[in-house]
DNA sequence: GGGATCTGGTTGACATGTCATCGAATTTAC
DNA sequence: GTAAATTCGATGACATGTCAACCAGATCCC
């Protein structure tokens, strides 16, 4: 075990910003979302991932994999969604086991209401404060680190949460 | 009410890209610590910020502050933190409502022995997978947005979140 | 066909975070 | 000096997330 590699400066930089960033737009855009839209941005989430479908219906694992969610916290806030008339759940033809979450009408409005604040909020906050290239570099490089961490076993050993056992 | 700008091809990367990223890293950066330190990422931030002031003591609203944290959220935190031996509390000479979160020796130790494992995960996952340029570029742009956001109200109402009202 | 095993989804117990409220102490305004 | 307003921190109720079972249905393998 040889001396550690501390951060310098300029990393030190990045990093702190990073998690700074990170916190406080997150707190901005939950705001905003909950105040003109009545949604977490969970919910957002799961409204957006299923309306960008064709029919607005997805397999529960499907969804919960793509939002890298574990089965049971979607399963969760599905059932909070669905008393509050946002989602459904019906029954899958091919696998008895399984459930389709289903958009409804509300839902749907839900989202179509709520998606022009948003992504205005997330142009003023973040996007139109970068430069071209700085929205380049933010797409190369999140890319990279996400195909650093999905790569070794995103279709691998997976328990209950999306990461390895 | 005009038409919404939406993402163009390149935002919508970046900003897909960066929640991503967002998610994975912490998913990865939390399992490795609590492996390995027995730490959850608050626990970690928490006893860092301590340990960073000469002392390795804070007033309680300060910690708050600086780490974007509720008052009452770092209350809660403290006291599970407090059960376990990490941190302890003290009474403000100057401000008798005050508490001053003290580091315990367990505590230095605890931050101590899991820091190099820490920093090296960090590393491992981003740091190391950035040039130089990207980490100028992430600390630029980090830091721009974290003034806009933070610039507006930073120290105005502010009613019990680290948010404006 | 019929175990053993695996997978999809649900559930309950528990950890954590948020929000509203409160009591005590401080500061402000007069 | 003192009443009103503000701040500090703690607390209880509640929303959300995690973890470890669990059940039922699918798969494997013989």
């Amino acid at each position: 075990m040889d001396a550690t590699r501390w951060l310098d400066e300029r990393e030190d930089r990045a990093w702190r910003g990073y998690r700074r960033m990170r916190r406080l737009l997150d707190l901005e855009l939950a705001r905003e979302l909950t105040q003109d839209a009545g949604l977490s941005e969970p919910d957002y989430d799961v409204l957006s991932d299923l309306s960008e479908t064709p029919q607005g219906r997805l397999r529960l694992s499907e969804l919960a994999d793509r939002m890298l969610w574990s089965r049971s916290r979607l399963s969760h806030h599905l059932s909070r969604m669905q008393q509050r008339g946002l989602v459904t759940r019906e029954e899958c033809a091919d696998d008895a086991r399984g459930s389709i979450v289903v958009l409804t009408a509300a839902g749907r409005q839900a989202i179509e209401s709520a998606a022009p604040g948003h992504v205005a909020a997330v142009r003023r906050h973040l996007i139109d404060l970068l430069t071209p290239a700085e929205i380049e570099a933010l797409g190369a490089l999140t890319h990279r680190v996400v195909d650093h961490l999905a790569g070794p076993d995103l279709r691998a050993a997976r328990p209950q949460s999306p990461r390895e056992a």
